[in-house]
DNA sequence: GTCGTTGCAAAGCGTTTGCAGCCTA
DNA sequence: TAGGCTGCAAACGCTTTGCAACGAC
């Protein structure tokens, strides 16, 4: 019994704080160039199992895209859905939903999830036109 | 100038009548699966290239899912989003839309796509408990 | 000193591509 | 018969894993 001690290593930290420091769901590689900032020469890998351990731990959340490599987030920010622009690729938060699922289901399915994702031009890009 | 004469193989014909009978979207192996039975020997390249062929000319659409290999469907079956069973993990069609999506986008942010993707039990799923 | 962690390189895995032979038109 | 199409195997790109060295506690 008795979880074994998580350490502190440089990376882990930098990889904590690119998140912390984020405003928006990041990518691995947007992970680390981010990290890379503080820790020259991290390895993907490292980015990889930090993610994943971040992720088993609750304290990173996964955003899966359609078509799209997952990004992660912060966990703890409630309900909401995201916004992929597709110029720069970057994801963002969407704040509210619409309600009205379940409405949609055929007769006989269970309904336990359900996910929006929004698409177009974030306000840097399109402004950037 | 003028586009290539398509050619009818009995993989292509395979291929095609599999979407055809499918009333839901089918994943690169599940055509595989069900065109094999047909066309003994069907091999998975020819499948990817058949597949990409018939988006390129418009006869499929894809419909991308999160955290899923893409799946296809007949063209102009109008707007409509999907239910993915999370126990067989077939993907089904579901009809109507909850509008409003504009609402949701931050200032700035220009919109112009949205996909509603819910998740759960099928109806076979959800009675075979 | 222990043993979790790291970087590197190799292995996996799903998808794509090169190629020689096949087969439709 | 021309050239699009197919099956096979190699190539790809992204993610995971094996391993020896490193370093947090």
């Amino acid at each position: 019994m008795g979880r074994v001690m998580e350490r502190n290593t440089r990376q882990r930290g930098a990889i904590r704080r690119a998140f912390q420091r984020a405003s928006r769901p990041l990518s691995t590689n947007e992970v680390l160039d981010l990290a890379r900032g503080e820790v020259t020469g991290l390895g993907i890998a490292t980015v990889y199992r930090n993610i994943r351990t971040l992720v088993d731990e609750d304290w990173l959340i996964t955003v899966e895209l359609p078509g799209e490599s997952p990004r992660y987030e912060l966990q703890g920010k409630g309900h909401h859905h995201h916004f992929h622009c597709s110029r720069c690729d970057r994801v963002f938060d969407v704040a509210s939903c619409t309600g009205n699922m379940p409405e949609m289901i055929p007769p006989g399915f269970v309904l336990d999830r359900h996910l929006i994702v929004l698409g177009g031009l974030c306000a840097e890009c399109a402004s950037a036109t």
